[in-house]
DNA sequence: GTTGAAGTGATAATCATTTTCATCTAGCTT
DNA sequence: AAGCTAGATGAAAATGATTATCACTTCAAC
């Protein structure tokens, strides 16, 4: 393993985002790109130490935040509070209909929403209107594993 | 004070959605009604001590909990992942465009929300979709007393 | 290579929220 | 009116995600 190149395989514009160049960084973003959906630190976490990549706890927050403020990712709560992290590859803004149950996230068509919520927020005479939009299910599959086991 | 009354003044309407009747619970809803925006469960504690209306934070919380499970209150959650609550008078689904800066609250026309959130649901294969959406900005006064501020 | 600022990570601290559990009470039933 | 008991209360402890500490390590500029 090369181990002056810690960065290699990752997107050149993402290396500037985030400050000096480490091994363990590199390590959770390729983690957070691996992931379909959303993950929680915490998940991403686990499954590094189970892939042979161990890192700190610590590292994977303050990396995982690191990269949400820099606009890289996108952050969402579940029920339980916990902030799930994706990665966003484009500097796009996407919604998501997130599945409950396995995390899995797929995009949705936010068109009608972005124009309401333009459209609100020039009506309402509010400065500077942010807008968080977070549909949340069981998607088919979790669908089908739950449904008949009851 | 009426000791047999506990639920003296509140709509009756509301007494059934959340089991017994008790001064405590009665006290919370109160407080919860009397607040104007999003109050977190914490400063709605402080704040009917204050007021002479002393409650456990635990049966704060509870309460909170079932009259928002119940559908009576909004919930939403700060940049803190602090859990806000909003009582809602009547039983329709609404949506808030809230002031950063003074907690103002103003409903917003979600029509068009609630249509794009039924079709994408409807169009995903998702079951049990929920949907969260949040509007947040500096509303009119506090704009003005930001800008000339600086 | 030296050096200093930035990064790391085990551990402890925070902080909102939930559990526990011993005690109390609303609101029937007799 | 007294008794009964499931539901309610609340102080204290537990939980669980996230953040702060701090001694130590490492990147990268010189």
């Amino acid at each position: 393993m090369p181990r002056n190149r810690p960065y290699a395989g990752l997107p050149a514009r993402e290396v500037a985002l985030i400050g000096r160049l480490t091994q363990q960084r590199a390590n959770v973003l390729k983690a957070l790109m691996a992931v379909e959906g959303f993950v929680g630190a915490q998940a991403l976490h686990s499954r590094m130490a189970d892939d042979g990549s161990p890192v700190g706890l610590t590292t994977v927050y303050r990396t995982l935040n690191a990269f949400a403020d820099a606009g890289r990712a996108d952050v969402v709560r579940d029920d339980n509070g916990e902030r799930l992290f994706r990665y966003r590859p484009g500097p796009d803004h996407r919604h998501y209909l997130v599945c409950t149950a396995c995390g899995l996230s797929m995009p949705v068509d936010s068109g009608p929403v972005e124009d309401w919520v333009e459209k609100t927020a020039r009506t309402s005479g509010f400065a500077n209107v942010r807008h968080t939009v977070e549909l949340a299910g069981l998607c088919p599959d979790c669908t089908q594993e739950q449904a008949p086991a009851r």
